[in-house]
DNA sequence: CGGGTGTTTGAATGGCGTCAAAGATTGTGG
DNA sequence: CCACAATCTTTGACGCCATTCAAACACCCG
């Protein structure tokens, strides 16, 4: 199964009420978005995104699914820039920035609609874009945010904070754009896709996850993590490097799975 | 703490070199660089590069010395996010960048320039200085770009790649600016300074730094950094991970320290 | 010459990766 | 709708890369 998919009409709605969180859009500004013309492009889980003999790439805004920015490292090893979700817009306008050299691969089954001629006739009269202009830059600010503390993530913390600190940030951008329900929301990565993210292995992965399961912090069940302890997994990403026991004290844990019922709405 | 005094236009000879080297500065342009007036402030090593008073910071030129920008994890420990060496302009006129948001620390003694009047002007009228606006461009671009290689190389990469990806990015930025004569250039930087920019332990750099001494690929000597082996140093940093056989072989390294002439020029 | 800072080294511990194999889940074609 | 393949998860055993602790050694500065 794959996520919810806005149907064609409003699949920028997601965006305008991003930028509109940003700068409130004027009544002429939600209009001419809400009436372009939007191309539709899929990939299936692991192709490229790429707009083929374009290069540059176009502007693009996921509609669905989830994928990420990657590099291949000189060792042959995988490693996941960072994350795009649902609302994120991938090639920006203007100038080119050193992060959309980077490959974009599709993480689960993704939609994208073009945006380029939309942000071509922004930035052609930004004056009469003023929030969309702005907006769009917030979003790009977000993105390099995170990249930066990606960076201290990687450099500085050991496993159990960089994945508490991952999930924190999954939390967040999942809220943000109103895909969680409750406590919960639906990530299609799999743990692989997390190790290349942190820089751990698939194993350790999986440790530190059961871990934090038995600990009744965090939770993932078929794709759906769960916020079980919001406030403890905030501790554990900002506790210093003595206060929280490292791994192995939990040995075993049966799982007891029970029938699982939800949707991956 | 920072001390401010006039300056002549000569500090800035470097800045004019780097801009020309990518697009062709106009007479009118290296004669307008040149001859502004420029307020230059020092800081000692280990001191916050920070302008009282004024926030957010204004543009400023790194003269002499090098510096960082960091943060402090969560959980205690500093991680350096980027290097700035002589040349490097730290507070980009226009829009903010997220990387602006942190703090810069003088590694060594530092002198830097105050650029904001200067970059005010230029992006009052960017058409009369092309050259100069695009330039400026490019030098944030490729700060930008070693940052997603530090990404590559903290998430990805086993301690002697690490190490040996960051000496040739600091061969050719050193080399790009003048600072390398023959195969050595200064490096005003502790051990642990290397270990706060890649991730590793004070111990674990000294570690792979007498593994690649006894190899004769690189050496440090007093802060003189001498590239013994350029292609073997390159093979290292790209070698896939089987490639290279890890740590422990060397044990003793019994140190024969010869008298040193060299001069920190 | 003494104190502070940085370097060098050893020993011991452990965090995390690798290898390997058995469940569990998902997807696909008949 | 079921059987089968492929993918993902889970677990154990094992070993090494890297950290920590601790202490000696070298260097710079006033």
């Amino acid at each position: 199964m794959s996520i919810a998919s806005p149907c064609s009409g409003d699949s920028i709605n997601l965006l305008i009420r991003r930028l509109n969180a940003r700068a409130t859009l004027s009544p002429a500004e939600r209009e001419f978005l809400a009436t372009q013309h939007y191309y539709t492009r899929s990939y299936a889980a692991g192709a490229a995104v790429r707009v083929e003999d374009e290069r540059p790439n176009r502007p693009t805004l996921i509609v669905s699914g989830w994928a990420c920015r990657e590099q291949i490292s000189p060792n042959g090893r995988r490693q996941l820039v960072s994350l795009l979700m649902p609302g994120d817009v991938i090639w920006a306008a203007g100038e080119r920035r050193p992060i959309d050299l980077l490959e974009v691969v599709a993480l689960s089954n993704l939609k994208v609609v073009d945006i380029a001629d939309v942000t071509r006739a922004i930035t052609k009269d930004p004056a009469r874009f003023p929030s969309i202009v702005f907006g769009l830059g917030q979003l790009q600010f977000a993105e390099e945010l995170n990249l930066l503390e990606h960076v201290v993530r990687l450099g500085s913390q050991p496993a159990h904070q960089r994945v508490a600190g991952l999930f924190i940030e999954l939390y967040e951008r999942a809220r943000s754009i109103g895909f969680v329900t409750g406590r919960s929301f639906v990530v299609p990565l799999t743990q692989e896709h997390f190790g290349n993210l942190v820089g751990l292995s698939i194993v350790h992965i999986h440790r530190v996850l059961r871990r934090f399961k038995a600990e009744g912090v965090l939770q993932i069940r078929s794709g759906l993590v769960e916020i079980l302890d919001e406030a403890g997994l905030a501790r554990i990403a900002e506790s210093s490097m003595t206060d929280y026991p490292c791994l192995p004290a939990i040995t075993r844990q049966r799982v007891d799975r029970p029938a699982l019922e939800m949707s991956a709405g």
